[in-house]
DNA sequence: AACCAGGGTGATG
DNA sequence: CATCACCATGGT
């Protein structure tokens, strides 16, 4: 990962496999909007403006004691290229990857990740980001310097009622975000002991929070916690499956069954 | 106007 | 355990 400073600008050149517009727009982040080239977004309390033209890919107008943050973020110290060859032996995953293996998995805070996916349920993609907007707007500390704001922290949220979320228009899904900040506040649900967890026990544990069912855990799992090998399986996943790959997905994916889920995801609802 | 959207829950066979 | 209505809301 070869990087410099270019003014208040840090520039990185020749990342492979890295899209900025598929990784932002994939479905597994709704915090951030494009405008032109460049793309806004918050994490935890960071704001960042970055865009990305030809093999560079750009961080604006960054502090460099911010810098360790948004690389961790954007997960670039990952070799995506060994794992994408591990995928070559099989066919479709080979088509899969050709269009989408710009898509990196974001490293994301784990109460964020929950509560939007909790949000997710029976939902689309442009409707959770509205919902996350107005939910920050709501209930969120203002991020210093930026007209932008972090998403709630579990006290803030649990101090609210269902009542006070109807901005949000979230409908049913406000009661089970309210249960899951309880559970994170009362210590029912240990974000942070879910981290060092077996797979099995970690799911578990997710799935014993109000709202999240198995489909959900694995994206908290995946885009929370960076648990490569968790698999979510929505409906297109499961048509992939039933189609292409009935007796599970190929042996080449293991351990990464989370990235394969994400570039099949995307080639078969481009179909 | 009916149907869909990266599901979960609770109640039934 | 498989299936099903229901859950709010907005977009098409």
């Amino acid at each position: 990962m070869k990087f410099r400073r270019r003014g208040q600008d840090f520039v990185f050149f020749d990342i492979e496999c890295f899209s900025l517009p598929l990784t932002l727009s994939c479905g597994q982040t709704f915090r951030w909007s494009r405008s032109g080239e460049r793309w806004y977004g918050v994490a935890k309390n960071r704001a960042l403006s970055v865009s990305q033209t030809g093999s560079e890919l750009v961080f604006h107008d960054l502090r460099e004691a911010d810098l360790p943050f948004w690389i961790e973020y954007f997960d670039l110290e990952t070799d995506y290229t060994h794992i994408i060859d591990a995928f070559s032996p099989d066919k479709t995953l080979r088509e899969a990857c050709n269009a989408f293996c710009g898509i990196r998995i974001l490293r994301q805070d784990p109460f964020e990740t929950l509560c939007s996916f909790i949000f997710s349920s029976n939902n689309n993609i442009p409707r959770i980001a509205g919902m996350i907007d107005r939910l920050c707007l709501l209930c969120g500390e203002r991020v210093v310097e930026y007209d932008a704001y972090a998403f709630p922290t579990p006290e803030r949220l649990a101090a609210l009622s269902v009542e006070a979320l109807a901005p949000v228009r979230a409908g049913y899904r406000a009661k089970y975000l309210l249960a899951a900040a309880n559970s994170v506040l009362k210590g029912e649900t240990d974000l942070e002991k879910i981290r060092t967890l077996p797979l099995k026990e970690a799911h578990a544990a997710l799935t014993a929070i109000p709202g999240v069912g198995p489909k959900v855990a694995d994206c908290v799992l995946l885009y929370g916690y960076h648990r490569l090998e968790a698999l979510p399986k929505d409906v297109w996943v499961n048509r992939i499956l039933s189609e292409t790959y009935p007796q599970g997905l190929p042996a080449c994916v293991k351990g990464y069954e989370g990235i394969a889920q994400q570039y099949l995801f995307h080639w078969r609802r481009n179909i």
